[in-house]
This record gives structure tokens, sequence and C-alpha cells, in this order.
DNA sequence: CGGAACATTGATAGAGCTCAAGGAACGTGG
DNA sequence: CCACGTTCCTTGAGCTCTATCAATGTTCCG
């Protein structure tokens, strides 16, 4: 009962790459099953040798990376067309976990597939090399905001772009957007203590930028939130869907 | 007066991975030149659609990012070896700048031979991708100590982490590591203040884990140090040179 | 109804920032 | 060879931001 990569519900969306007929037909044959999961199910292991690799369908999740100790850092949020598992396709392991937070539906890779798609489709290799860059873009700006800014400016930045993401998938209802994180979830996105996102998130919310609730974020001035952040961010152009 | 491949002087070092005659001339196709920067020089800017990609054989230098009213994060560090404007070659634009911190010499490739390269040789398209990879880990881990470390640990987070990568390109003499770097380098990579870093620096100076003076950086006890970050970083395997 | 998970709030302490001043190292020109 | 400027490093003082601790509130579910 799986999707048929011709009937791609992603591929309607107008923000990813056109492929040829052919071209689907060629993924379909690398699809190797689906698979559908329950919110909080594990689904790469920082560490671990994964033989699969995933293209996220439905649903959000969270990559993590993990202390000695046990301090967290959220190093992103999963949407639907990122592709996971990348790390331990071309490095052998994976250096940070990932989590389904709501119910996903993800595509399935064999690892061991991936040398023949080298192989095979330099067209195919090229985007999975374009999904790292566009990683390490993302993981560099992150960087940047929690290395230089405030915590408000921080919580701003972090909402924006996770809004922006939603947006770009059509997720969004105008400008409420599904939120099904916990603060502290978002809390280790930025780097800060639960308690201070949640005064932080208070400040945004007084200054009428931000309301979160019951699992939706609402974002009623972008204008404002943009202003804390040193402009808005730009808008992304169409991308590869693996 | 260019450095042929097969003479490549990082190949006879062990880290990087084994090429046969032909993989080697292969690459030199694609070496367009030679490029001596002084220090301080420019490589790559932040937005622009460099033309061309590096390899660093000889130098350090910095990777930033710069926020719009200046502030700068430093994103990582460039040891010879590091490929150098992937992100132009398939995203189309640099989300970060390169910068030669010393005088750097840089093997040249041309961005518009990068989709050859990937038809060509999936060997080579597949080492170009771990290199992503690797930049992405890097980041995260970057990411998840900045996130979540205290200043003393991100410091000595900062100061092993570089210290590693020297002893692999054999940089060191001993537990003796150049270090060409303004406090204020190391204080945007670290996401502290000036004043903090070298504050930071004193208190790891008192305890004897470091020594930084002069342009070269000692390490006097390595264990002293790991023991402030939770475990020694782990050692790197062989990898691949471009 | 009771419990679990998560959100909120107040109080307090401390880590890290900013400001300000001075010192050391180094190159340049007189 | 010395005076001077520039750049970078160092140190102290005061204050702000953020973490921690602790308690209470809310929501949801069995």
């Amino acid at each position: 009962m799986t999707t048929d990569c011709a009937a791609c519900p992603l591929r309607r969306l107008g923000v990813f790459d056109d492929l040829s007929r052919d071209e689907v037909a060629f993924l379909q044959r690398f699809k190797h099953g689906e698979l559908r999961v329950e919110p909080g199910t594990p689904l790469l292991m920082e560490g671990s040798n994964s033989p699969q690799m995933y293209t996220a369908l439905h649903g959000l999740g969270l990559r993590t990376k993990t202390l000695a100790d046990g301090r967290r850092q959220v190093v992103n949020f999963v949407f639907p067309g990122d592709f996971l598992g990348l790390q331990a396709g071309v490095m052998g392991k994976m250096r940070h976990s990932v989590e389904a937070t709501t119910q996903m539906t993800l595509c399935v890779f064999d690892r061991s597939e991936i040398w023949n798609l080298f192989r095979q489709s330099p067209e195919r290799a090229f985007d999975i090399t374009w999904h790292a860059a566009m990683e390490e873009h993302f993981l560099g700006e992150a960087l940047t905001s929690i290395g230089q800014m405030s915590g408000l400016e921080r919580m701003a930045w972090g909402l924006q772009r996770y809004a922006r993401r939603c947006s770009m998938l059509a997720l969004n209802d105008g400008r409420s957007y599904p939120f099904p994180f916990r603060q502290q979830d978002l809390a280790d996105a930025l780097g800060l203590s639960l308690v201070h996102t949640n005064k932080t998130l208070q400040k945004l919310r007084e200054r009428q930028l931000v309301a979160l609730r019951s699992g939706r974020l609402s974002l009623p001035d972008p204008e404002g939130l943009a202003a804390l952040t040193g402009g808005a961010p730009e808008t992304e152009r169409r991308r590869p869907l693996i």
C-alpha cells in the first residue's frame, strides 16, 4: 500500500523540481518501501550505521544531537521533502538522531543502493549533494543565530524560519502553522533554557507578534517579527526531491 | 608553476584516500590552476556566485557569516584538504564567506566543470558529497557545543577540535600547534565576547591546560582538557581529497 | 477523580556582556 | 635608533541577560 512516485503528493506542490516521467520511474526503482510511524518513534540514531535512508513524505520530526551528560540540541526540524540518513549513506555513521514528532510517513531507500544511484544517475547524485549543501547552509545559519543573537532575536528568527518552511509546503492556514513541538524542543533548538524560552515567548506575545497554543503557531505580524532579526528570511527556490 | 596532482603534498600524508594513477590523472584534468594569496584575502563572498571552487593546499583560513548589523560568526576554520565553494557549485550561491588568514595556496576548479565531474566520475561525485556531509557534521557539532555548553566548555571543545585537525595534517610540533588567528576570531567562533574569551583563556592557562601566545597554541594536558568536554573528540578516518 | 505531561510565574544567583583603560608587540618614518 | 601609530591582548568594574530553583496552573487522559 505504498504511494506511487508518479503520484507523489509532494511533487504537486510546485516547490520541487519537475522530473520527467522517466526520471520519476528511475527513482521509483530505488524506493524500497514506505514507513508509517507513530509520534515519538526514533528513525535514525546518532552513531548508528543505518541500513536505510528516508524521504519524509508527511508529518514533522526533529534532528537532535545529545551530549554525554544528556544535554540535547535540536539541530533542525524535519519537514516533508527532507532527505534523512545521508550521513550514514556516505560516511557510514549518523552524526545526529532523527525522531518523529507527529505521525509520519516516509519513503524508504536502501543505503546500499546509494552507490548505484550515483553510478546510474549523475542528476540524482547532484540532487543529493544539493540536499547536503542545503543542510550545511541551514546549520550555518542556525550556528550564526545561536552564536550571535540574543534570546529574543533567536526566538524571532527560529519561529520565522519555521513558518517559512511550513508556508513553502502549504502546511499553513493563513498565518497560522502547525506546531506539534513542546517548548522544551524549541528551547533545545535555540540554546535557551525552558524557562527562559517561555518568558521570551511571553514577550513576543505581549507585543502581538506571536501566538502559540494547542499545537498551533500564529504570526500575526510578520513585519514586526522580521524587524527583530534584521530582515525576513529569503524565499527559497525550487529544490530537488529524492 | 603549479603543483602536479600526482605530486600533491597532501596525498603523502596518509590521511587521504589513496587514488590510482588514473584517478589522479582524471582529477588533474579538472584542476584549472593554482592560486596563492596573502593573509586577509577574501576567497569567496557570502551571496556571491563564485565561478571557482578551491581545494586548500597550504595555509589556514576562516569560513564566516555576517549578520545585517555586522556581528560575525566564524563557521569553521579552513585547513589544507578542505573543499571550498561547493555551495556556489550546487546551489548557485555561497551562504558564507571564506578568507585566508595566513598566506595560502589553493587548487582552483571551474565551477562549470562540476557537472562534468558528476557525469564522468561517480566516485568523485561521491567524494564531493562526502565533503558536504562532513561539513554538515561539523556544523552540527559546533551548533550543539555553542547551544549547550558553557563558555569554558566551548573553549576547551574548540581548542581540542582545532588541535585534532592540526594533528591529522601533521601541522603540529608535539603538543604545540600553529594558531595564526586573533582572539577575536576565536570569540566569533565560539559565540563569546572578546573580553570573555580572553578571561576564559586565562582560566585554562591557570589550570595549565592551555598556552596561547605569539601565534602558537599548546595543549600540555589533553586529558585535562578532554575532562571539560566529556571526552576526547573522535579520531577521524581517512577521507577523500578532491 | 487522580495522575502525567506540559506551561507559566516569581525569586535569586551567576555567567557573560559592555565599557573603559592600559599594556605589549610590531612596523614605519624621521 | 627612537618616537609614534596601529593592532591586538589584558584587566577591572558594573550591569544585563539567562539559568536555576521552586511552586503553581493547565490540559488531557485513563
